[in-house]
RNA sequence: GGUGUGGUAGUUCAGCUGGUUAGAAUGCCUGCCUGUCACGCAGGAGGUCGCGGGUUCGAGUCCCGUCCAUACCGCCA
């Protein structure tokens, strides 16, 4: 037996008994005549001692040591005469007989701390031994009880987690897809899941009217802080519902997870909010309702008046940062380069204060009248001591600009509490969106979500405007899931696809596997997908969600640990079939 | 593909307007220390300033290119 007993566990109770402790050695401090080890596992960390009555092979040991060396420890569990409060166990500490080294270690390149001295390249490349912190073994713990709390409810909800193929067809609509070349098919290709959608459209009709499952999905596409190319979805998908089904029972799972996982219950039902009032009021489809600041569209009010910028443009509208009248001229010219920044892309940035005084004080004085700007103040329902700050231009890319502008102003004011959680649902998207390169309508969720019955009649006339019976689930402005409800009846499924622009032979050949099936039996359905690892960073209170996944990949891709992806043998791409045509270096 | 930021000791960083031998903290090594727990004290080792080119009497510092990391934009049905 290695241990009698992990490093968290040692208690006042135990005073008197001869233990065994194993761990890795996180430092140690050598008085002199007496040498405290402090011993780490999973657990927690637990105090050894050895002094000068110690049997010199202990007392040798002992001072060979170095950070991280696995180590065995034998010895008598006694009352500190010095307590420790800020440690589980610090009431106690283990008076060594036997100290073995079970393993040496180098030393190791950052420390193994809560807060590591480490850079985020080096602790990505040495991941194994930043996994030994306290924060990112936290992450893991949470999302190991995050996992486990959504399986156990599913389950009681009667959902059955059943596994969907990883080796799978490629399609070219969506994201780019991850592809396998085959060995025994030779220049045939597998492609990953994007998520297991059309599987579990097809479990539908098999009958297995509530599925779920907790499935790693993969999309090739560029990396964010919020995104990896491979990722974890709660995926779920139910038959014989209406929206308004899914909604609440996922509802119900939202508020399971905060109130067990994080302790924090969500009275009353979560706000539901259209796509285009976010859009009209937030200037994005997952906003951050934790504040207000929202969006005054003061086109009218600001046209007509001789200042050239405001009538030219398509879009004028405001927000009121409460109490930033008293931002300086230095503070505004700097909000005014942020905005400019290439990433936001606004031409400028107007202002109005509202003095304490009742004035106004504004950057386009010379082209309003004070009149003119508390007609502004007021639309906006600002008071004395408010700020408003104007964006113009075109309108969708104006509204986006002003939503990015409330976030900071959000973040400036402390408006963004990570304590706080504001969920909601946001419904009626677009079922399509225009593609101007392309010049082709594209399926903004997928392209079997169902139309809402009342405007299908616009498929005619205006498919831009037709809303879908799809939502998303965004909280403190994430979106941490998303769903539909499907097309099940084989007529409206071949119009959707025509109105995409696929020839009848396109989808059947795509999506004849699937379009085949609804032809025997499929029942109406619809369903959702949660992402695990953004849950989990919301609940962490962090952004990323690199730290929540134990081998992530880097903002290339590349696994720095494993240094992946990288060349294979030209046996094996013989084997496969490939041919490599790389473009020429320099 | 694009924009911003960064790359200097094992690590995290400082290094001004170009100017003598590139610094600090921490880690590491050695010695001392009986109640430490961010132990303390004394001493020591440790550098291709990412890489390549250019300007200059002189470059960590300025210019050009390039690589790497990172945040974002494009992209992500």
């Amino acid at each position: 037996m290695y241990r009698t007993h992990t490093c968290g566990q040692l208690r006042p109770e135990h005073i008197s008994q001869t233990v065994t402790l194993a761990g890795w050695v996180q430092k140690v401090r050598n008085l002199g005549a007496m040498t405290f080890i402090d011993i780490r596992d999973r657990y927690g960390l637990t105090q050894l001692v050895v002094e000068e009555h110690s049997a010199e092979a202990v007392r040798e040991a002992a001072a060979a040591l170095g950070r991280e060396f696995v180590i065995r420890a034998t010895g008598r569990v006694v009352e500190r005469s010095a307590k420790n409060p800020k440690l589980p166990t610090g009431e106690i500490e283990v008076l060594l007989d036997e100290l073995q080294v079970l393993n040496a270690s180098l030393t190791p390149p950052f420390t193994i701390e809560d807060q590591s001295d480490g850079g985020d390249e080096l602790r990505m490349k040495y991941r194994f031994l930043d996994l030994r912190r306290n924060p990112l073994k936290q992450n893991l713990i949470l999302r190991h009880k995050l996992t486990q709390q959504v399986r156990s409810y599913l389950s009681a909800q009667d959902f059955l987690e059943i596994e969907t193929p990883y080796l799978i067809k490629s399609t070219p609509e969506g994201a780019r897809d991850f592809v396998v070349p085959s060995r025994m098919n030779p220049g045939e290709f597998y492609a990953l899941p994007q998520s297991p959608q059309t599987f579990k459209q097809l479990l539908m009709v098999s009958g297995y009217d509530r599925y779920f499952q907790i499935v790693r999905c993969f999309r090739d596409e560029d990396l964010r802080a919020d995104r990896q190319p491979e990722f974890t979805q709660i995926d779920c998908e139910m038959a014989f519902v209406e929206q308004e089904d899914v909604l609440n029972t996922f509802e119900g799972l939202a508020k399971n997870l905060f109130k067990n996982i994080l302790g924090v219950e969500l009275s009353g039902d979560f706000p539901r909010m259209s796509w285009a009032e976010a859009m009209e009021k937030y200037g994005s489809d997952k906003p951050d309702i934790r504040f207000g600041m929202t969006f005054n569209d003061l086109t009218a009010a600001a046209q007509g008046k001789g200042f050239g910028v405001f009538d030219s443009a398509e879009y004028v509208g405001a927000i009121c940062a409460p109490g930033c009248a008293v931002y300086t001229r230095k503070q505004l010219d700097e909000l005014t380069d942020w905005v400019k920044r290439p990433q936001i892309g606004a031409k400028g940035l107007v202002y109005v204060r509202c003095e304490a005084d009742g004035s106004f004080k504004s950057s386009v004085d010379k082209f309003y009248s004070p009149e003119d700007l508390a007609a502004w103040a007021a639309s906006c329902g600002a008071s004395a001591g408010d700020l408003l700050l104007l964006l113009s231009g075109p309108r969708k890319h104006t509204l986006g600009a002003l939503g990015d502008l409330r976030l900071e102003m959000g973040n400036r004011l402390g408006l963004r509490d990570r304590t706080k959680f504001a969920p909601l649902w946001v419904v009626d998207f677009p079922l399509l969106e225009w593609d101007e390169e392309t010049q082709r309508f594209y399926a903004m969720h997928h392209p079997f979500t169902s139309p809402k019955p009342e405007d299908i009649a616009l498929f005619e006339t205006d498919p831009g405007a037709v809303r879908a019976n799809a939502y998303d689930f965004v909280v403190n402005g994430v979106e941490v899931g998303g769903g539909s409800i499907r097309i099940f009846d084989s007529e409206l499924q071949s119009r959707m696809f025509q109105v995409l622009g696929f020839t009848p032979e396109q989808a059947q050949s795509q999506f004849g596997f699937l379009l085949g099936a609804f032809q025997y039996g499929a029942p109406p359905h619809g369903g959702i997908a949660f992402g695990l690892d953004r849950w989990c960073s919301l609940f962490g209170g962090a952004d990323s969600i690199r730290d929540f996944i134990a081998f992530p990949k880097n903002n290339a891709g590349r696994d720095m640990m494993i240094d992946a992806p990288a060349p294979i043998a030209d046996e094996q791409l013989q084997e496969l079939s490939l041919a490599l045509d790389l473009p020429k270096e320099g």
